[in-house]
Parts: C-alpha cells; sequence; structure tokens
DNA sequence: CACTGGTATAGCATCGTTGCTATGGCCTGG
DNA sequence: CCAGGCCATAGCAACGATGCTATACCAGTG
C-alpha cells in the first residue's frame, strides 16, 4: 500500500495549539534521529555499547536508552558521545527556507 | 589590543582527562553561544524577553536565565524557541575534518 | 546443555533544567 | 519624584535525564 508510513506531515501542521505541544514531538524525532546516527558511527567503528560507553564515560545501559530513543539527549551527553566517536556536535539555529 | 580574548583553543587542548570534564566545558560554551545567538534573533525581532517567552511557553526568568548560558539548554526547550523565532533546529555530527 | 558476549529493560538515587513567583536594578517618560 | 517597561537574579517545587545495578533475551559456540 502506498500511504502505509505515518503522515508526518500532517502532524507538522498541528501548529498554533499550545506553545510546547509539537515541539515536544520534534524534540523526540529528534532525539530518534541522533540515536540512530550515534549507533551507526558506532557500528561503523565496530565498538559495542559497553565500549562506547566506557569511552563516552556513560554506562551500557546509558547507550542502549539513547540509541533507542528513549530519552531525549542532554547537550552535555551528546558532547562526549561526539568526542567519543571522534566527530564534532553541530547546534545551529538556521532560517526555515535556507537549507543550512 | 590583540591577544585580548580568551584562549580558548589552549584549553581545549586538555583533552584525555578523564571522560566528561573536557566534554562539560564545551557543553557550556554551546550553551553561551546559543544564548547569543537566541538573543540575536529576538533583538532583530524586536520582541522583549517577556514576548518570547510567551511565544515560547516559557517564563521571562527562564529565557533570561538561557540568554546568559546560565543553564545548558535541554533539547525540547530549543525546539520552542526556534518555533517561537520561526527558525530550524539544527543538531548533528559531523567529522572532525569536514566543515559541515 | 552450559557459556559467553551483545543488547534491551527495569528500578532507584541523584543531578540539572525548567516552571513559577517575586524582587531589585536600570532606564525612560511623565 | 514617580510610574512603567525591560532585564537579571533568587528560591523553591516539579519534571526529566543520567548513573548505576541487576536482570532478561538472543545469537553464537564449545
Amino acid at each position: 500500500m502506498v500511504g502505509d508510513r505515518t503522515d508526518w506531515s500532517a502532524m507538522r501542521d498541528r501548529r498554533m495549539a499550545e506553545p510546547g505541544a509539537v515541539e515536544a514531538y520534534d524534540a523526540a524525532r529528534l532525539a530518534f534521529e541522533l540515536g540512530r546516527a550515534v549507533r551507526e558511527l558506532r557500528e561503523r567503528r565496530g565498538w559495542s555499547q559497553s565500549q562506547l560507553a566506557q569511552a563516552s564515560g556513560m554506562t551500557q545501559s546509558a547507550v542502549a536508552r539513547f540509541e533507542a530513543g528513549g530519552t531525549v539527549p542532554t547537550l552535555p551527553v551528546l558532547e562526549r558521545l561526539a568526542t567519543a566517536l571522534d566527530v564534532s556536535l553541530h547546534v545551529s539555529f538556521a532560517p526555515r527556507d535556507a537549507a543550512a
């Protein structure tokens, strides 16, 4: 079937509710995508969750939780993961129209 | 004077301590820069802290705290601010060498 | 079958951010 | 001088992420 996937765009149009409603959802999605990104970087290095945990000063359970998108990570944690994975973390605001 | 600004690069070279030490500092610097960015966007719109607070579902005190870099913001808060300021929030990992 | 390594999940304590209220300083205008 | 808007800061409660330990599930392997 064609319309199988969730209609994200429709949900995003629910602007104008109370402040914090849609944005909280965005944060959850961001958490999910960051989790996937870290998992990719980790597996590319052939590391286990335990190894990444030790390298970033976390525990294996915290890594698993984060990669699963179970929680919205904090910036300090993202920094530590970035350092451990030898990448740099970028956080920025950009105009809506401009791609970057 | 030329060497007026703080020598950040020297501090950044303090890698190799325990995990979480330098990264916590990075997070604080990130918080400071994000605060400045939001303040710029806000003032460019001619908004007061109270107006931005209401638009983003925060309080004036929280906005002030954040703009001053007093705390490391969470992703949900950054999302709300971005939405209120009509910009998009970008969080990503990038290779250290590649600029972006 | 037992054993090992990797991952997911749970429960709890701790820490930090945020929400909220209130206050003080600063500046401008009346 | 007083009033009002703007910003900074403080104190406290509540919420959420993290640290930590322990456990369960699964896939290989001997």
